[in-house]
RNA sequence: CGGGGUGUGGCGCAGUUGGUUAGCGCGCAGCGUUUGGGACGCUGAGGCCGGAGGUUCGAGUCCUCUCACCCCGACCA
């Protein structure tokens, strides 16, 4: 491809939209363009970038027995009424009325519909398993699109699903997942980290995140330097600190005049804050809820959410709480009723915690877990941080941020039940079939890239994914023969297979090499006077500082030879 | 949905207590001189100042309403 007829053009300054730096560079390189909130169009370099990972996906999909199928965008409101999901997604989903009035949803994803679709054709034992995707555009009213590509509401994906008899068959695929998704990303050049995720109020059990680890990233990874535990901070967990409270004492009040939080009880009485009782105050799909925990730990919203099951969950408002009947800053869990109490699993295993006595200025020393309140969910829901102890070896644990690049879920037979996807087996009896999820956002992984590889002037493209191998950078003079050879070295870089991007514009050198730079090619093949006076041409990895003058006549092999050890180291 | 911010040629911005033909840089077009890290000169094109209503002799500027986009939070496979 020619520069001088590519569509799109480079922009010299930031566009102010932009905050993040893949947003800036994707912009500045004339790859998208938002046409709403968190809706791009994608030109030709991107594109192909999009097209690259795609096939190293469907590579990899297919390796692993994956049979690729297209599915509707446009799918009925009542299969996901079947599902409930509809409500679990709640204002995420686009929805429409067709012209006879009937509700229709833009996919958000594609489970209903190819539950559906499974359960037309899988009858028999003997049609398990079976790895089913497809490569297409998913719709999601996101409260709050963000970051350029990272975060939109119309985004190509690619969901693959897995259809099994049983739990170890399940298990089966979800390793031949993780065991591909490691190779795309290693494929694509972009060192990847496995977290345990959270799967969601109606995911399975056990589900994983792909990582791209980034400063930029929107997810908190809680890891453990030994490389035995990696999750994101939504759902790690911690080994807690055994508090020893003592033999359990009798209840005692205690004046705290104007002492609220708990850093300021704490300290008033002179215990530690792992001594006292924190309590938090939700709401849980319209219902109040009180959540205690020691006093030392932190609430986790999402394992909360988890605990309760619930849609929504926001944090009351002090006139929710007083209307209730609680004092702010002195609540207690003792002696109420008609309110939900959910207590975090730290609190059963410390005895003697201070805690409010609802009423105000006053505080009430041995509060114990059983003999003072129980709890109607006990679970844990602490916020583990960096700095906590490993839940598998004890170690500290630390943190990094990333961004979530894939995720896969174990399903299990919630989906396959709700839609009515069902197998005979040997003894002819029925059973759901056993289902998994498996997703990679094509446009968010090409953000993710740059994100990881660039530097103040550009991008710097990991050659499988790079939208052109090899930009050919002539600088033209006149009275030279500079023109005439770079042609025949286009062409002939062309008829090996090579990309190239020929930038044969009358620019000056300057514009040439910060273009070069911004888009990233990997490989500038630069051919001057200055060159071709030494028969030579200059070869520059983007990726490296210097250049290296090759001989004219072995410039073709040079590259391709490049372009190899790249793709195989 | 709560909080904050921004809307002025393709991009980045300026525009005073309201005052005449709305500016600058980049980019774009033409001509000429240039060519190893975003060259220079000359000439030129391009604007319902986000939209609607209002105040005023007069509105980019003041008032009201509205829309869009960005950021933080809520939310989110």
């Amino acid at each position: 491809m020619r520069v001088s007829e590519l569509f799109g053009k480079t922009q010299r300054e930031i566009p102010a939209e932009a905050d993040i730096v893949s947003h800036q560079l994707l912009l500045r390189a004339g790859m998208i363009n938002q046409v709403s909130a968190g809706v791009y169009s994608y030109l030709p370099l991107a594109w192909r970038v999009l097209k690259k990972i795609e096939n190293i996906i469907r590579d990899e999909m297919n390796k692993a027995g994956g049979q690729e199928l297209t599915l509707p965008v446009l799918q009925p409101l009542e299969l996901w009424q079947e599902t409930g999901r509809d409500k679990a997604f709640g204002k995420g989903l686009f929805t429409l009325l067709d012209r006879r009035e009937r509700n229709l949803a833009l996919g958000p994803t594609h489970e209903e519909v190819i539950t559906q679709l499974v359960s037309h054709h899988v009858q028999s034992y003997r049609d398990l398993p079976k790895l089913l995707y497809q490569i297409q555009v998913k719709f999601r009213d996101e409260p709050r699109p963000r970051g350029g590509l990272i975060r939109v509401r119309e985004f190509t994906m690619k969901d693959l699903y897995s259809f099994d008899m049983d739990e170890a068959g399940l298990d089966k695929s979800y390793q031949k997942m993780l065991h591909a998704y490691k190779n795309i990303y290693d494929r694509c050049g972009l060192p990847s980290m496995l977290v345990e995720a959270d799967s969601g109020a109606i995911g399975g059990k056990e589900s994983h995140e792909f990582m791209l680890l980034t400063e930029s990233g929107e997810n908190e990874i809680i890891y453990c330097p030994t490389g035995d535990y990696a999750a994101n901070a939504e759902r790690a967990e911690s080994v807690k600190e055994k508090i020893d409270g003592g033999e359990p004492l009798p209840l005692e009040e205690v004046a705290t005049p104007g002492m609220t939080s708990i850093e300021d009880v704490s300290g008033f009485l002179g215990i530690s804050r792992s001594h006292t009782l924190k309590a938090v105050f939700y709401i849980a799909d319209g219902e109040f809820v009180f959540v205690v925990i020691r006093g030392d730990l932190d609430v986790n919203d999402i394992k909360l959410q988890n605990a309760l099951h619930c849609y929504e969950l926001r944090l009351a408002t002090e006139e929710e709480v007083i209307e209730t009947g609680l004092v702010p800053g002195f609540a207690s869990p003792v002696r109420i009723s008609g309110i939900r109490i959910v207590a975090d699993d730290s609190v059963p295993a410390t005895s003697n915690l201070v805690s409010g006595a609802n009423k105000p200025d006053t505080h009430i020393k041995n509060t114990n877990y059983s003999r003072d309140f129980v709890a109607d969910i006990v679970a844990d829901i602490t916020l583990v941080e960096a700095g906590d102890s490993c839940p598998k070896c004890g170690n500290k644990l630390e943190s990094t941020r990333g961004i979530e690049a894939g995720h896969v879920f174990k399903l299990g037979t919630f989906q396959s039940e709700k839609n009515g996807a069902y197998y005979v087996d040997e003894n002819g009896e029925s059973h759901p079939i056993v289902m998994g999820c498996y997703g990679i956002g094509l446009g968010r992984l090409m953000a993710a890239a740059i994100e990881q590889n660039h530097d103040d002037k550009g991008i710097i493209w990991p050659l499988p994914i790079a939208p052109y191998q090899v930009y050919l950078c002539p600088l033209y003079r006149e009275d030279t023969n500079v023109s005439e050879i770079v042609e025949k070295l286009y062409s002939e870089l062309e008829n090996e297979g090579i990309e190239v991007l020929f930038d044969d514009r009358k620019e000056s050198p300057g514009v040439k090499f910060n273009d070069a730079d911004l888009l990233g090619i990997p490989i500038r093949v630069t051919v001057s006077p200055r060159t071709l006076e030494k028969d030579s041409v200059e070869i520059k990895l983007r990726s490296e500082k210097d250049s290296a003058l090759v001989p004219l006549a072995e410039a073709v092999t040079r590259i391709k030879k490049t372009i190899e050890g790249a793709s195989t180291s």
